[in-house]
DNA sequence: TTGTATGCGTTATCAA
DNA sequence: TTGATAACGCATACAA
């Protein structure tokens, strides 16, 4: 069974194809009759207009490019399923492609998706990418929405998390609980997100007028499980003294908790640990792991909502903005005592 | 800047623009001389064929389609993660949607992608889809290769997991431990995989002469961390006896460690434990949890070139085939008692 | 209200 | 070896 294509409706109802364009695509210059004669065996034959011919001659796809680092990061994935969802609302399609955390990758497959001519493109950009003018330049040819991972001060429209606030939250909550020695795992010092979680750091301890030990601010350029661990180890084996961790993320947190375990430290009595992100790791880990959880789906949604607007109205005058997104603390076993 | 077209070349080199496409496109009738001197402009001023107008005349785009039931399951995010490297590598684009689990949504879905003029179907079925009529049909308009979630037996090629080899290697390293009350948690009785894992567990006891026990194999519909837990809870009430739990993921194998430790059961020393699928909480949990890890990554990679030997080999004689890849069972702590 | 004609950018056929 | 031309399917400006 072939595709029916608007001249099998135009010969059936012995009209133009010009008038079953109109008629399908709402135009008021068709009469009733004619109309509702077109929709109804449009709809009999599942008439749906070639994506090729429509986008060449309309220069439009209804395709939206999404670019994410790694889908196996589980906060990647989560906001590529609140993208996903809005796009399939909204009528769009979704070409994905990774990044892979390298530069010249996220270039090259950058290049491939304003090649792929989708209508518009939500990043979310590497860390390796101090260099953004490929970004910048790409936003020049089609509207671009940033997300989660963005950059410094680029004129564009960004979708992220409030860090500062997350952890400000999360550090404010160790300290309530009586908590004055905290050690900060940090990531990579070109990390936006890293920076933020890290100001929200100091904030807290200002705020609550704690002194800032440098010796507790420790940098991990990989966020994961054994360099969280590590950098615990580390601080144990100078015997520097210390009642909390807060990890940038879940990751480092649960290898902080590995370090402590190992070296018979109780959580939470002697030390409590937070993490970052509020992956499903936290609730499996024991004890469980208080968290900052982000609202990844919610992202992911607002991100198709920012891009898609943009792609209508076009050349407008760009108002970039920064949507900061509100984190939620989940307090668990890491972290509260009782006492 | 504009796109190049070959409109653009052409005139540069005051030819037409199909010399231009023949020497694009490796015609063999074209002058080594206008080749080299049009290829060389094309790659300076980047030219790269606008794909609707390609895909309107060629009726190819060079697009793979894929439908995945939920990006949030880690094994449908490593296995897409094998499909984009491989799908890349060949230089096709993928569009990626969810079934999000309801047979209304994957039907809804599957035909948008074929309106979207995609060359070849990438689908993980949907546990709900006992009718798998709109696969079938699908399959004659466009190459359709299923991967890890298939049904029974569809004209389809299929990559699988070697779902019974992985339950059986799991069960018989149980029995080799000397256990013989051995509990499988399965999951819904219309799920491939669940089936098959069952047939493993099966086996093994056949091939040990261990009598099987109607009371040790409970059915769970969701094949989560609470349901794995509820189903030991119950036949802890039951005081039904065991000593190994075999669980058909490992959300449910680990809802039987948290019901296990709740009622002081000590593991491995008491009960063994082993999942399957080689999550990351795996290793995250204590104890750490024995699992069979499959092959998520490749399978994706394979699915590509199984489907993209389809599309290159078009009404070809299709032989189906059901290619199943080998797991490695992961010893850990759950199930490796040195005693 | 409807139809005609044209072009979107590319490729393939056929003639030069 | 090259080019003119048609066609892929659709949407639109303009004519009827």
């Amino acid at each position: 069974m072939k595709k029916t294509k608007l001249i099998d409706i135009a010969k059936i109802h012995g009209v133009s194809t010009s008038t079953v364009s109109k008629a399908i695509n709402g135009h008021s210059d068709v009469s009733a009759a004619t109309r509702t004669a077109i929709l109804e065996t449009s709809k009999k034959l599942h008439y749906v207009a070639n994506i090729h011919a429509k986008g060449l001659r309309t220069q439009k796809s209804s395709t939206i490019g999404v670019i994410i680092p790694n889908i196996l990061l589980s906060f990647n994935a989560t906001i590529l399923k609140g993208i996903l969802d809005s796009a399939k609302e909204f009528g769009y399609r979704v070409l994905l492609s990774e990044s892979e955390h390298y530069f010249e990758n996220e270039k090259e497959t950058l290049q491939k998706m304003i090649d792929s001519n989708v209508d518009g493109l939500l990043i979310s950009i590497n860390k390796e990418s101090k260099n953004i003018d490929h970004i910048i330049k790409a936003s020049e040819h089609l509207p671009v929405v940033l997300f989660d991972k963005i950059s410094e001060k680029v004129p564009l429209t960004n979708i992220i998390v409030d860090d500062q606030q997350g952890a400000f939250n999360a550090v404010e909550h160790l300290i309530l609980q009586g908590r004055k020695e905290i050690v900060c795992i940090c990531g990579a010092k070109n990390s936006y997100s890293s920076e933020h979680r890290l100001n929200g750091y100091l904030e807290a301890l200002e705020k609550y007028k704690i002194p800032i030990n440098s010796e507790l601010i420790l940098e991990s350029e990989q966020v994961t499980i054994s360099q969280g661990e590590l950098a615990i180890q580390r601080l144990l084996y100078k015997a520097t003294k210390f009642d909390a961790v807060f990890g940038i993320t879940d990751n480092v947190a649960i290898g902080a908790i590995k370090a402590l375990q190992k070296n018979k430290i109780s959580i939470p009595e002697k030390v409590s640990v937070i993490g970052f992100s509020d992956s499903d790791k936290a609730t499996i880990i024991v004890p469980n792991l208080t968290s900052v959880a982000q609202p990844g789906a919610s992202m992911g949604r607002l991100a198709v909502r920012y891009l898609i607007d943009e792609i209508n109205n076009p050349i407008n005058v760009r108002t970039p903005k920064t949507i900061e997104l509100k984190t939620v603390l989940k307090i668990r076993e890491s972290s509260f005592s009782s006492i």
